[in-house]
DNA sequence: CTGAGCAGCGCACTGAGTGCCATGGCCCTC
DNA sequence: GAGGGCCATGGCACTCAGTGCGCTGCTCAG
């Protein structure tokens, strides 16, 4: 009734691997209906493993937590990024910060793909804390991946940990407000655009460059970046002079 | 042992409100000192109130879950955040940003009060998932009230809700990754120094822009700030001019 | 045909969290 | 000074998530 393995050819044994778990399907529908109609908490594991026809042993063998089950794609796409980010080719890596908001926008695609599971799972986490406390615990690890290929990308830079910290928590926070608001529309606007506009202001904040590299340099540098490539100028509109060469001078002084 | 009402005075009604628990406290001694013995996980809540000498019943009425006895005090910190943000003087909120680090700094204070405390919390939450999953969802507490804050600051502006979340999450990034360095050090550091430096970074992306107002507009605009008062410019250095116009211009035409 | 391996099932157990009621101290009132 | 209400605590029983273990039955390889 979703996605993926279309038609699965029974039977065949080289089509194992892709067609197994009919079961694992059968949960998360029988859970969601569930939970649809009486809440999340309202439903124990058991009553899904009856509902599904299963027992109830095998929920907890495809599902750590009951709490997974609302979540079953996430796993997949977190390792998905994780490749991504990964498969640095010299080229993309020339501009670390578009290159996350690259990544975050597989989770955004995700997401859409199943506009509708996607609109009924956030009604649903949006009001049951414990959802969201896991929520907030794959978020987290999105973040994570983030921050790490930050933190390689600026291991040479001054602050290097710190502004991939920032980064990451800016780029998912961006992202997240802008899916939030696509979910809250019932998926009804255009998600993509949303996510880049958020994302654009992120990247306008954090030095995006989009031409390789103006000057300098050897042509092929692969781990370090020259530390301190980029200088960050924030003025107010009709701020005096002496005011913007003072921001500039204490950001670079610092440390 | 450790802070807050020192001599209580016995039997005076008065005072009841403010000396009432000492059970909270030997509670959380009770659970610290299992907690590093034979760890999180190893110890039950039967465990904790056996040590302190109450009923297992007492335990669930001073702390909704065992993961919240870990986390005795921010339940007080959330709090005191939300009242420094509530209490939003003209002076102050002309500059949002500033205000919301300096709303962070109140939790800095917090984890300083007590930095031995704090440090084997550190070490009990690095390495106990439960325990990471359950401050992830305090952290995100304290980043919606910064959010909320900066979005009824922001409310005139075209991407205010968008910046708000941003801004936030990026504060609270930044006041981890201080907040975390200065923990791994065992608390020996200078801690408000290196969170200063971390919010500064924040700061300097974000507009800080000491002097009030420097042209235009009413004296004194309560609620809605003029919708984009800011520029923020973002360039490589070295970077040709037309780049530098290109990135502005993207900036004022979105939305 | 037989044995290995795996997927699922059933059962029993631990431990967190909750509801309910009894108890016992404290204060306030009569 | 006696009674009554309030509150903090203790104790009990219960639900439910999650785990370990052993069993069955199916399929595939030899």
């Amino acid at each position: 009734m979703s996605s993926s393995s279309a038609t699965p050819g029974r039977g065949e044994k080289a089509e194992a691997a892709a067609a197994k778990p009919p079961m694992r399907e059968a949960l998360v529908a029988a859970a969601f209906q569930l939970f649809l109609e009486r809440g999340y908490e309202q439903t124990t594991v058991d009553d899904i493993v009856t509902l599904a026809g299963v027992g109830r042993r095998s929920f907890f063998r495809y599902f750590p937590s009951k709490e997974d089950v609302v979540f079953p794609d996430h796993e997949r796409c977190l390792a998905d990024m994780t490749a991504f980010l990964a498969t640095s080719g010299e080229e993309q890596d020339h501009e670390p910060v578009r290159r996350v908001c690259d990544a975050a926008r597989l989770v955004l695609r995700m997401y859409a793909e199943n506009p509708t599971f996607s609109v009924q799972r956030y009604r649903l986490t949006k009001q049951v804390p414990g959802l969201r406390a896991y929520e907030l615990s794959v978020v987290w690890r999105y973040e994570r991946a983030l921050a790490e290929y930050l933190r390689r990308r600026f291991s040479g830079r001054r602050d290097g940990t710190l502004q991939a910290d920032v980064i990451a928590a800016a780029v998912v926070a961006a992202h997240n407000n802008a899916l939030r608001s696509w979910l809250r529309s019932d998926g009804q606007g255009d998600a993509s655009a949303e996510v880049d506009h958020a994302l654009g202001y992120v990247q306008s904040a954090f030095g995006a460059a989009p031409p390789p590299r103006p000057a300098g340099g050897s042509p092929d540098g692969p781990a370090d970046e020259p530390a301190e490539d980029v200088v960050v100028v924030v003025s107010r509109r009709g701020a005096p002079l002496w005011r913007v060469v003072q921001e500039i001078e204490t950001t670079l002084a610092r440390d």
